[in-house]
DNA sequence: TTTAATCTAAATCTTTGGATGGACAAAACA
DNA sequence: TGTTTTGTCCATCCAAAGATTTAGATTAAA
């Protein structure tokens, strides 16, 4: 088993340390199933080369001066080719791999990592999968629910929109999809006076001066998530 | 070395399946730095025994009929407790994983997985960290890079932010900030006229109305993430 | 039954916003 | 070199927004 004739996955390595550069080729380049197909010390040569020869993986070196290694993942991501990026950094930091993920890496391996790691996070890549080691998924995942948890808890302490009666939510959804006092007091048949009225009102609550600050407000603390309302504009 | 008098672990069982419920509390009872402290078919019940007992780590079933178990997640985060909650699953649904560990669970474990992975799972939590068997993680990554990728492709199709110069740029994060005129024209040293002159431009070029309708036309098409800004009001 | 909230509305007034058209200098570009 | 873009500024005019006060009708709570 295991005796497939699959092709051999095609790698490029980014990475502005050329000694760094050299030992990673020859660690792979002893596997029987990858082939380097280029090398480089520059993510602007690279997005080059990425299209000349789409490569099947990309490691890229996320700490790089000149150009930042995560642009570069974006606008490889932005190709839309086959093309899966592994990120390759000094450092665990939460906030490097969650955007390194975000940007669409398919994996994270840090330069510190056993050569076997390496490897095998090619294998689970170059298989389809996404690959972060238990240590830095662990990481992610802090990071992760602790943007979470504060966008639950910005809906909770002391929201000024509670004291809101219910027409002036609706009134305040309304606002929020960009509509005049005409077009408000047309949509809910009242007078354009009495939709005058309730803004105010809803100035006074969530303490602002204007209906732009009023939009603001609603829409940095949850207001959508209080009303069920789709995208405004 | 390994020999610290640490307190053992206590963890609440909650799953509907008595049969299953048996047979996972005497697979943790085989470990000596477990104790069992509690098991109950019931959401709703666990919900009050984690009031009382404080466990350390709840082996949650998100699969029961009654109450939801991701809801009960939910309610047992909201305690602010430092109970720590393993989601145990018969699917490994890619929402229902992104769903629960959004919601804060520190692992999430197929009920058809080897009793040595529940085992290492609950090692992993009970140490602080957060596990998800790589599959799992895997097909998390897989959803989790979708849901940006279609964020990431709003911002670029025809975004007529993008029409706009660096100075009206600046104009408009200071009116997604809520200033008028006078603030904008305070804050750039340049006189209100010029900032007429911008704002209508930028009116112009994003195809609106009024300033809340432009606020509104840069939240919804990535203007923050263009410039790099804080939140507003 | 009184009290308090809420929704509605109007009148008046002040301030702000927005449209339009024109002008000029600096910089970028071809 | 001329041409275009950009950023600055002004005046005028009208529309819209917002502040303030007053007040009738309805309903729910005390």
């Amino acid at each position: 088993m295991m005796r497939e004739f699959k092709r051999k996955s095609r790698i490029l390595l980014v990475d502005d340390n050329a000694e760094h550069l050299r030992g990673v080729k020859e660690l792979i380049n002893l596997e029987t199933n990858y082939d380097v197909v280029g090398v480089t010390t520059s993510a602007n040569v690279a997005i080059n080369l990425i299209k000349k020869y789409r490569p099947d993986i990309v490691l890229m070196d996320i700490n790089m001066p000149e150009k930042d290694g995560l642009q570069a993942i974006q606008e490889i991501e932005k190709l839309e080719l086959d093309t899966k990026v592994i990120a390759l950094s000094g450092y665990d930091d939460a906030d490097l791999i969650f955007r390194a993920m975000k940007l669409g890496a398919k994996g994270y391996v840090l330069k510190t990592m056993a050569s076997a790691q390496l490897i095998y996070a090619i294998d689970e890549v170059a298989a389809g999968k996404i690959y972060l080691p238990s240590a830095l998924s662990s990481r992610f995942f802090e990071y992760f629910q602790r943007s979470f948890k504060n966008e639950a808890a910005v809906q909770q302490e002391e929201n000024l929109l509670t004291y809101l009666t219910s027409r002036e939510e609706e009134v305040l959804d309304l606002l929020t999809q960009g509509n005049n006092y005409k077009g408000i007091a047309a949509k809910l048949f009242i007078s354009e006076t009495t939709v005058k009225t309730h803004v105010n009102n809803i100035f006074q609550k969530l303490q602002v001066n204007d209906r732009t600050q009023a939009v603001l407000y609603a829409l940095n603390n949850g207001f959508a998530n209080r009303r069920r309302v789709k995208a405004a504009v």
